[in-house]
RNA sequence: UCCUCCUUAGCUCAGUUGGUUAGAGCAUCUGACUGUUAAUCAGAGGGUCGUUGGUUCAAGUCCAACAGGGGGAGCCA
């Protein structure tokens, strides 16, 4: 009986009128004590329900408040108002959930981001919040798409890895033992972790990366997809302590070929999500717009959302190595004024974030791919480049986000890579399964991370990654 | 973790050099109106001014600590 409704986007999407349908969803307003704003989900454009005056008793229109779940049934017909094509001109309307309309948060009216941050499990019934998780999972969907018609092999990696040198910052301990003093310890007081749950110690996954590599020695192509875990403590609009990965691993993949795969992949990503989410987007792009307005006139972006997105796919991504960078950045009039915080000395240095947004909003106005890095300043399995100074590392940062790839030709000469392991102080021991793909049918191979959440947050303009992620994880907060 | 700003009604915010009974819009409730688009009109209710301590004759207002939040930085995706 429930699967006879029709969907809102589909009622309000057909040319078809003066037909029975039955339409449920939750009220938005309800105005002039006649006409219910309806909204199910499948598109932010509510359906107006007509409930004719006379025709409904009072007591079921008490009950006909904002957030209350209703079921509606009537004849859809060409609106006699001007905002809507067709309405339902309802004969019939059940209350399947009331709303008290005292103690219900959301009300017809602006809200803050940090207010519905705060009421997380009712923010999807916001225009904002619909559009933002709208466009996450088409975006989600695309990333599958891209990768199985590239033919790439989805693998799952594990979410608890006994690992604790995959080199990407602070880990969750994941262990059964008891935490009031009483776990099993060793002579010298350390716990005893041949006692947990795995017999050894455990953590949550920091990247699915060096299990990526070991599928692509065997499948050449692989993605992983999932979450990842970071104990950081992190207070930023774009880090969080639980968010999605994206990892693909290739073999016979060198830094260009990956650079190219990277730029390719998020052209297409974002794309798809502009073919099929174009009335979110169209919602976003006003919402950062009136946004934008508040701003002073120097803060604001000369592009709209749209433009931004169209710019970034129909143009090709600017490529440059580190030293190229440094030598820009140094020669910047914004560094003779010595308007950096960080002002460029020399090479070697990581860059800062003043210096990645400078790049990227005001020399490049694109984003950019930066490519081979000083070795210092990058992971361990990194290929090595013949200068012997720099790595075929690459990042691709992104305006108003920042990094959002991070990525690698990979270090496949077992002396060049226990080399650097040593000086790295990274245990080659618990490595051995990693450097067994080293010492059997070692290949070239490439791959990179894509932050899921940062992808979302430049599709939709969403300033703050806690409002990106239903859920959002970070320090002092893992309410919902 | 560091820097900085903020915390007043359910929400968004005013509140002057410290001074009598802390305001507005929206929301809610009551009534009116009835083709409205965040409906409109009239009325009503709603506050331990984040918490604790201090200065003062007097604190929403000044000071300190703590808590929570925003923005920036670091770590990175």
């Amino acid at each position: 009986m429930f699967n006879k409704r029709i969907k809102i986007k589909d009622l309000l999407a057909s040319d078809k009128a003066n037909y029975q349908a039955t339409a449920m969803g939750w009220v938005r307003t309800f105005r002039n004590n006649q006409f219910i704003a309806l909204n199910d989900g499948s598109t932010n454009n509510n359906v107006q329900i007509v409930a004719t005056l006379g025709e409904f008793d009072e007591a079921i229109l008490k009950r006909i408040t904002t957030g209350a779940c209703i079921k509606a049934t009537g004849e859809v017909i060409p609106s006699l108002g001007k905002g809507q094509k067709v309405e339902l001109k309802a004969t019939a309307i059940e209350i399947l959930g009331d709303s008290d309309s005292e103690k219900f948060p959301l009300q017809p009216k602006k809200h803050s981001l940090e207010f519905l941050r705060e009421i997380a499990h009712l923010r999807f019934r916001t225009n904002t919040f619909g559009a933002v998780f709208r466009v996450r999972h088409s975006l989600a969907f695309a990333v599958h798409k891209f990768f199985n018609d590239k033919g790439f092999v989805y693998l799952h990696t594990p979410i608890i890895t006994a690992s604790d040198a995959e080199g990407a910052g602070e880990m969750f301990k994941v262990t059964s033992l008891p935490l009031d003093g009483t776990a099993p310890k060793n002579d010298d007081g350390s716990i005893n972790f041949k006692e947990d749950f795995f017999g050894r110690s455990t953590n949550l996954t920091v990247s699915g990366q060096l299990e990526g590599e070991l599928a692509a020695m065997a499948f050449s192509d692989i993605y992983t997809f999932g979450p990842t875990f970071r104990a950081e403590n992190s207070n930023t609009t774009r880090h969080l302590a639980e968010f999605w990965m994206i990892e693909p691993e290739m073999a016979f993949y060198d830094l260009e070929d990956n650079a190219n795969l990277a730029e390719e992949f998020i052209k297409y990503i974002i794309k798809y999500s502009m073919d099929n989410n174009a009335e979110d987007l169209e919602f976003l792009a006003q919402r950062l717009a009136d946004e934008e307005k508040q701003k002073p006139q120097n803060d604001r972006s000369e592009m709209g959302l749209l433009e931004k997105l169209k710019f970034v796919v129909e143009n090709n991504f600017e490529r440059l190595t580190y030293t190229e960078a440094i030598d820009i950045l140094k020669e910047s009039n914004h560094n003779k004024k010595k308007k950096f915080q960080y002002l460029i000395e020399g090479w070697g240095t990581d860059l800062q974030s003043e210096h990645e947004r400078y790049l990227v909003e005001k020399h490049f106005k694109k984003p950019v791919i930066l490519t081979d890095y000083p070795k210092e300043i990058k992971s361990f399995y990194m290929r090595q480049n013949d200068d012997g100074k720099t790595v075929a590392a690459m990042d691709i940062l992104a305006p108003g986000i920042g990094e959002i790839v991070g990525g690698s030709q990979r270090e496949e000469r077992m002396d060049k890579l226990t080399q650097r392991m040593q000086e790295m102080n990274v245990p080659a021991d618990e490595l051995w399964w990693y450097l067994d793909t080293r010492r059997f049918g070692a290949c070239p191979h490439a791959g990179f991370g894509l932050g899921f959440e940062r992808l979302v947050q430049f599709v939709t303009g969403m300033g703050n990654i806690r409002d990106v992620i239903p859920f959002p994880r970070y320090p002092k907060s893992a309410e919902f």
